[in-house]
DNA sequence: TGGGGATGAGCAAACGTTTACCACCACCGC
DNA sequence: GCGGTGGTGGTAAACGTTTGCTCATCCCCA
């Protein structure tokens, strides 16, 4: 069933059959109801990939990330197919899983699929590979990992304001021992949120020397308490670069009998899910990942619709 | 830059190009490496669109769940996309948000895609959506909540196993007084669970008398554990229909100072990744996801190989 | 009444592949 | 030496849409 068959039984052309059907206001009001009517009765779909074929446009994003199991990223992905479907646009999502080989069938697939735009949430994307979607011209936008080329559109996260926020909020407390276990120190982001942290500190006259460095996992929330033990100066507030890391020292605070929030206060950092789900419920630092999706999404919505492809280098700012 | 852009360069026909990219043993060794060097120098990626146009196979599976941010769903997503990459399909992930204009728009995308299969992962899917793709022979799986017709495969979940294993071991424990808190009794996975409970704890000679139904949200297992506090005589131990209802447990057992699990044994059910974050770790019965979205997979890898459209119902069960 | 512009509909050429069919050539056996 | 055969490679017709161009019609106004 195709718009051949629809028009034959309209008793109209092809033409008007995909006009009437793509809304054309140049079609009689008329021949679009008994086209429409033809189209309702044979439950007709019209075939994308021939739509995109000849008009070229495929309606796909592309959206890259490193695991979809990390939990940062299913509200993302959720906001994203939300957005999609306001949109007519359909998601192609890809996890790279830390793999090479995954990163560059990654960007195979976005190409052999014409997406229109990509979306890339995971670090590590080699230029070689960008380059082939940068010489196709395709939009890009980067969430907080991008590098700072022109063409390629950079949604950061002011990490300052959450820290600090945190960081005033204990401080209100008549918390002055605070304590930051950071995240890996070859991750951007990670060493955003420390100097974020510095300066907080130093900006309410606290010293900030009780850094330690996890790994954004648990076992380096762990590890890190039981640094603070045996260095023998425990702090009595920590705030973790992810809420991972604060998780790891929840459980490590429970085993080592160290009641929450009594005898430390815990904050966390990402907003993932998972927090509320923790006994005790964490704290942690709000950030939103739909607010996040959204202005990705927008910004890619954005590149797609302007005409002239516009070298200068955007950035965003979230929160 | 096209297949004819390549065949230029490479002094051979178009057909001998689609041959030699597709690794057609027709072609003679020489002439497939002169076109793959013209197609490596270009950076050519064949337009999977006309591709799928000509051939009629789109190479895309459709993957409908209900909410992406159902710590069910994502580990069976990465499961898919992994599978996808290694077969060289891609994922069209579609969620329902449980609203039924969602649903079917859901439906409308998979057809104008023209998917070569769906699995479909969430409840509550309308007869009169499902014969569209029915009408168009498109492969149905169903996870574990299938209607039970011709041409539709089911992957069941037993639940039996996993309830008589976690049953058996509250019983090792000298557990007598084991309470089950249900699913919404409009599930039928959760009645399935139910069911399971009560024949477990017969097989082993003891009364399954303490039942309340949940409703597989945190705040049914909070409100059942008060439930089991009011009526005073408190059990020794729990299980419950989901991860989530045991979270509620443990979160009211926290609140009202009862411990776990020296005052009361807690077990969930589902494996969602959430489990192994709780303070204490919360012991769950493990359900496999990985396996899951594998025979999920593979059956509909399977029912697109098959040629002769198969009209028997199939069913697969998990464990 | 005739010319011209506006409006609406149809014809047919794309879009970028795959693949059925055919042509060619070399080789083989008689 | 010739017809048959088997393997390679090319030609061109699909696939199902969109859309530029053309054309018919109608209306308005001179």
């Amino acid at each position: 069933m195709d718009i051949r068959e629809i028009a034959r039984r309209a008793r109209v052309s092809t033409a008007t059959v995909s006009r009437a059907i793509n809304h054309l206001p140049t079609v009689d009001p008329q021949l679009a109801k008994r086209v429409w009517k033809v189209v309702d009765e044979l439950g007709y779909f019209p075939n994308t990939q021939a739509r995109a074929l000849v008009s070229g446009r495929s309606r796909l994003f592309g959206l890259i990330v490193s695991e979809i199991t990390n939990p940062f990223f299913p509200e993302i992905v959720q906001t994203f197919e939300n957005l999609a479907v306001e949109n007519n646009y359909e998601i192609l999502l890809t996890s790279t899983v830390h793999d090479p080989k995954r990163m560059e069938s990654s960007v195979r697939r976005m190409i052999e699929r014409r997406v229109e735009g990509v979306a890339i949430l995971t670090f590590g994307m080699e230029d070689a590979l960008l380059d082939h979607l940068r010489f196709r011209k395709v939009p890009l936008v980067f969430v907080d990992v991008g590098p700072n080329a022109p063409g390629i559109v950079n949604v950061r996260i002011n990490y300052l304001n959450g820290i600090r926020q945190a960081v005033q909020h204990l401080a209100a407390l008549r918390h002055t021992r605070i304590a930051f276990i950071a995240g890996p120190s070859n991750l951007k982001s990670a060493m955003a949120r420390k100097m974020a942290f510095k300066t907080s500190m130093t900006e309410i006259g606290l010293s900030s020397d009780l850094i330690v460095e996890g790994n954004h996992r648990m076992d380096g929330g762990m590890r890190a308490l039981v640094e603070f033990e045996k260095s023998g100066n425990r702090p009595t507030a920590v705030l973790c670069s992810n809420d991972m890391t604060a998780i790891g020292v929840m459980r490590e605070a429970y085993d080592q009998n160290i009641k929450i929030p009594n005898d430390l206060s815990v904050i966390g950092f990402d907003d993932i899910r998972l927090a509320e789900f923790t006994i005790p419920p964490l704290t942690t630092v709000q950030m939103s990942q739909r607010e996040l999706a959204k202005i990705a999404f927008q910004a890619l919505l954005q590149e797609v619709q302007r005409e002239s492809p516009s070298n200068e280098r955007s950035e965003y700012e979230l929160i």
